[in-house]
This record gives C-alpha cells, sequence and structure tokens, in this order.
DNA sequence: CTGAAAGCGCTAACAA
DNA sequence: TTGTTAGCGCTTTCAG
C-alpha cells in the first residue's frame, strides 16, 4: 500500500507537506501541489479512509436499505441516489433486507459500524425496536414507506392519491363490479392504497360491488391466484385495480393465460411501471409512481443535512403524487 | 465514545489486557475476561472499526462495480451477491460506472480507500490503466464482461454461442436474409456475439444475406433506428438476431409501433430476459443468460478465495451457458 | 498470565 | 511556504 510518507520520500519532502498538498491546503505552492498530485498519480496512492476516519473525519459512505433490488421501484431508487452522492462525493452502500426485521437490524448495525455518514431506508413492516434504538444516533430518513417507529423523516409516495386515481378512472369508465388486489393494511403504504379505492368507491356515490384481495408479503403468485379466485366468482368483476408491483405481474400473467380479451371482458389498471407493461395485450394502463424524482430529491436534502449538519429529527414528510398512465387495458365493461 | 482505554483505568489493568480479553485471547483468564466483558458492557463499549482497521484488519466490505443497476442484469447480480455474501458475513457495497472509465478509476480508488475485502466488476470498454495499477493490490474478479488489462480471474457467459444459437435457430426456421443488431466490437463481449452470429451463419453452409448493425453504446435508441433502417431496405430482412439487452426494448418497441405482424412479416430473437419480454406480441422468443447463477458462482468462488487468503491472481475462466428460450417470435419466413 | 511500548496512516498544532 | 511532532484507538510484538 503506498502511503503519505512513501511519496513524501520519494520527493524528498515532509510527510505534511504531501498531505496538505493533496487536501489542496491554500499553504502550499501551486508548484509542490502539482508535483506531489504527479507523484501521487504515478504511484497510484489511495488515501487511507480508516486512518481519516481515525481523525475523526466522517465517512463518505451512505447506507441505502432496501427489500429487494431486483425490485425496478427499488433499483431505480439505488441508481438516482447513486448519482445523486456521487456528485456530492458520497458513495453508496446497498443492503437488502428481504423484508426480514432481523436482517434489517443486523445491517443497521453494520451499517452504523463502520460510521456511515448516514443511512437511508425503506423500512421493514414491523422494524426491530433495536434498530429505532441504533438509527436514533445515526441521521437517517425513511423512503416510500414509513414506520413511525423510525422517526418522523419521510419522502413517500401519495399512496392513496394513486390508488383514488386508479379506481375514479375504472369508476367513470362504468364499471359496477371492482376488484382491488394489493398488500395487506398492515403495511402504512398497503393501508393507504385500499383506503385510496374505498375512498373512491364511496365518493363516486354509486353503487357497486367491490371484491378486495389483501395478502403478504405481496408477489406475483399471489396476485394470479387472487385473480383465480375473482375469475370463479358467479359475478365476477369486471375490472381489477391493482395495488402493488409485485402483485401487477403476476395478475397480468394469469389474465394472458386465461386468453381474457381485455379490456371487452375485464379492464386492468396496475401498479408502478416495469418495463414491458407497455407490451402486455393492448397496453397496460397503470398508475406510475415519481420514484426517481423522489430518491433525487431524498439524496438531496439527505445531503444538504448531512453537510449542513443540520437537524434530522424534526419531522418531515414529502409527498410526491403518483400519475395515471393510460394505455388500451382500460375501457367500459 | 468509550475505548479500550477508559474501561482498562476502570478496571485498573492494561489496555492490552482489555484488548485481548475482548477479543477472546487464549492467554487471558476466564475471570479478567468475565470482568472485562461486564465492564465493556456497562460502559456500552464499542469498537473503533476505523482503528482496527488501521491494525490491517480487512473490512467486510465487498465493492460491486456495475455499469448501471436499473439494468435487470446488475441488479439480479446485486441481488445474487448480496444474498451470497450476507451468509458469509460479508456486505455489498454497490457503485455505477455509467459506463464510463472515470467513474469506474473513481470507484475504485473510493472502494480501496475504505479497505475493502475485495471488488467485483463489471469492467467499462476500456478501463484506465491507473485503474489496473490498484487492481493489482486489490483482490479483484471481473464479471460478465473482461478486460484483460485488470487481470485474468472473470466469470462470464458464452457470448459467443448465446448468438451462435439464436442464429442458428433463425437459420433452421428457413431465413435467408437476417440482420444482426448489437454493441461493437470494441468490447470483447460484442465482438463475441458478432462473431458467434457470422460463425452460425458460415457453418449453416447457406447462401444467406447479411445485414450488421453494431453500435456503442447500446441503447434502445439504437435498436430503434437500426429497425428503421433495416426496414427501409430494399430486400429487408425477414428475421432480426438480437445481441444486446439495451437494444433489445428498442427493436421490439419499434416492431410494435410499426405494427408488423410477428413472425409473419419478421421473426426476432432477443438478448437477455427481461421480464415483459413474454408479455411482448405472440412472446420474444429469446437467450437467457444465467446471470443470477453465475453472480452467486462468482460470490462463492470469490468469499472462498478471500477467505483461505487464496491466490486471485492466477488466471481463471468460468464461463456458464446460455440457453434459447423459445416463443412465439420466430417462425418460418 | 499480564504489562509496556511500538506503531498502523493520517491530520493538525506548533515550530521554523 | 514547509518541517516536526504528537497523537487518534487498536493490535501486536517483546518483556516481564
Amino acid at each position: 500500500m503506498v502511503t503519505i510518507k512513501d511519496i513524501a520520500a520519494t520527493l524528498q519532502v515532509s510527510p505534511s507537506t504531501v498531505g496538505r498538498a493533496l487536501a489542496d491546503d491554500r499553504r502550499i505552492s501551486a508548484e509542490m501541489k502539482r508535483k506531489v498530485n504527479e507523484a501521487a498519480a504515478h504511484a497510484g496512492y489511495v488515501a487511507n479512509r480508516a486512518a481519516r476516519m481515525m481523525r475523526g473525519v466522517q465517512s463518505n459512505l451512505v447506507g441505502l436499505i432496501v427489500p429487494d433490488i431486483r425490485n425496478s421501484f427499488y433499483s431505480t431508487i439505488a441508481h438516482a441516489l447513486s448519482q445523486c452522492l456521487l456528485s456530492a462525493n458520497y458513495q453508496l452502500t446497498l443492503c437488502e433486507t428481504d423484508d426480514d426485521r432481523m436482517h434489517e437490524l443486523r445491517h443497521i448495525k453494520e451499517l452504523t459500524s463502520v460510521n456511515v455518514a448516514g443511512i437511508i431506508l425503506v423500512p421493514s413492516a414491523k422494524p426491530h425496536p433495536d434498530s429505532a434504538r441504533i438509527l436514533k444516533m445515526t441521521p437517517h430518513i425513511q423512503l416510500l414507506r414509513r414506520a413511525p417507529l423510525l422517526g418522523d423523516q419521510w419522502f413517500g409516495i401519495d399512496d392513496r392519491r394513486a390508488l383514488y386515481e386508479s379506481t375514479e378512472h375504472i369508476i367513470n369508465a362504468g364499471h359496477k363490479r371492482i376488484a382491488y388486489i394489493g398488500g395487506t393494511e398492515e403495511l402504512p403504504t398497503g393501508a393507504a392504497r385500499v383506503q385510496g379505492f374505498r375512498d373512491a368507491v364511496k365518493s363516486s356515490g354509486q353503487a357497486i360491488t367491490v371484491h378486495e384481495e389483501l395478502g403478504a408479503p405481496s408477489s406475483p403468485e399471489f396476485g394470479r391466484e387472487a385473480v383465480r379466485r375473482l375469475l370463479s366468482l358467479k359475478d365476477r368483476p369486471t375490472a381489477l385495480v391493482i395495488g402493488a408491483v409485485q402483485n401487477t405481474s403476476g395478475v397480468i400473467d394469469e389474465i394472458q393465460e386465461k386468453a381474457l380479451s381485455v379490456p371487452r371482458e375485464i379492464s386492468v389498471v396496475g401498479f408502478g411501471d416495469e418495463l414491458g407493461y407497455r407490451w402486455w395485450g393492448p397496453g397496460l394502463t397503470t398508475v406510475q409512481l415519481p420514484v426517481s424524482e423522489l430518491a433525487t430529491a431524498c439524496g438531496l436534502w439527505f445531503l444538504h443535512h448531512l453537510q449542513n449538519k443540520g437537524d434530522l429529527s424534526k419531522p418531515y414528510s414529502f409527498i410526491s403524487p403518483p400519475q395515471l398512465v393510460i394505455r388500451g387495458s382500460t375501457g367500459a365493461p
């Protein structure tokens, strides 16, 4: 490993001069800086972060904790954050919880013990109390989901409105038998989404037959099964409103397999906007969530507070609005 | 912050005794260990990772460098590796290069400076020489792509064979005018794929008219444009063979937009297997790459060598075979 | 069994 | 403008 001393030796100057030159200290001559930087580059010098951290300098690592990076929601978030942090010379560390609170706790411990500058997390359904305790001592912020236990700093999506809009769209198309497929009410997001669905139904003032298929954890399989159950009903619904990304692919796979004509036999509104929703049948009508923008906003705000030692314990919520993308999968019953 | 010295002072013993007791050194009496552990727990002592790392103890961080996490290839890899590392108590750090060698270099520097245990990377097209120099001093391994400059440790896919098989499939269906759309030959993977295409054409022994559309960097846009160019040809090809994930979505979007009948007017073989390929038209025939398995194999092998201080400089290649998934988008011309 | 002491690489106070 | 020096908290010889 090349140290500051090594390059001091080759240049016949003191280690501190080199250190200062590399830190672009104003007391060092331009000439010396040039020489030092050149020598450093040539020798492949990389600063030892451990030594630096021991001197009290904070690390430039920011932890990101998500359920599963393969979910496009989270990979989009990871990308946006990584971009955002990079430009401020921070670095992203990725952790997956698989929605398991013990994994979550473990990651949180791990991250704090390497002195991360902060943690951005999509919390699991019921975080461990210890997670909360540890997080109290580390700058952190919640993304998408919000666990009250973990604090009041949150960047999220208007889940209620998302489902309100997709449901309203379906009702306006004239459907009277509508089913909702989504996550359980245990997760705040799940609850908000069903609520949006219910509110839309109620405020339509019409007589609408409603089915709710709530399952946890959300998965393509649950989506498929829900569709099977719904189709076997006597008065099968003429429209499906989906309230979870993971369910969506299962639902549309099942509909495709059963070769139902969309939207003639059944209308569908998806959730999220995966690549490929537009290829499905006549194109899947869906609620797009501005995840990338949300993540960027969150990253910027977080960085701002890290750098200015701002107070990250004050409650703060940022809610961004969803957008309904109308394609071919919805129509009159 | 509670240090080893503090608890040594309260116990009236030397710091080294405390250190040893905490490290469960066999030379320390059980009694002393008990006392020390109790005092440590009571004082809320947490070992300082930075100081420990400075003493040469490796961190349990493994860096993963990929072009773009939103690409399902890489998110799949990140997930598989993260799972794999977790079970060995390692932790993944994610970096995106955006296929920019300077970003790549920067990440490599950053990672080595936090003393990562090792680096797993999908190298950019032409890595910076400095990257190579720095990597020489850190355990590392290349994934999917291979830059000879960065060493001979590689886990990859048989790119030549992938394209050989998809091309062969098309030829066997009876096509005589075939186009290839893929990345340039600059990237080893790009070169291997065109080669597979050419080899298949040659070894068929038939008179086949061939078009090649090679573009870098691969993108949906390039795919779209390539399709436009090809369709405007006098003797337009009856089949398209694609050799890059990023191109695939562009190509199939364009075909859908032009409302060509697939496979009657044109047959298509895609690359990779994104969620949604199966929803497109009659289902996209495609070459599936076992990325998840590859990443796991790579992770296991890497961990093994990290833990056993095995030699990671010896050349090693692991090549996993692709698999053709035949769906509805290919048929006789 | 335990203690003293020497650093790891870096930063920063103090000198020159 | 540069050099000297003293640690940060820990591990690790080398001595008791």
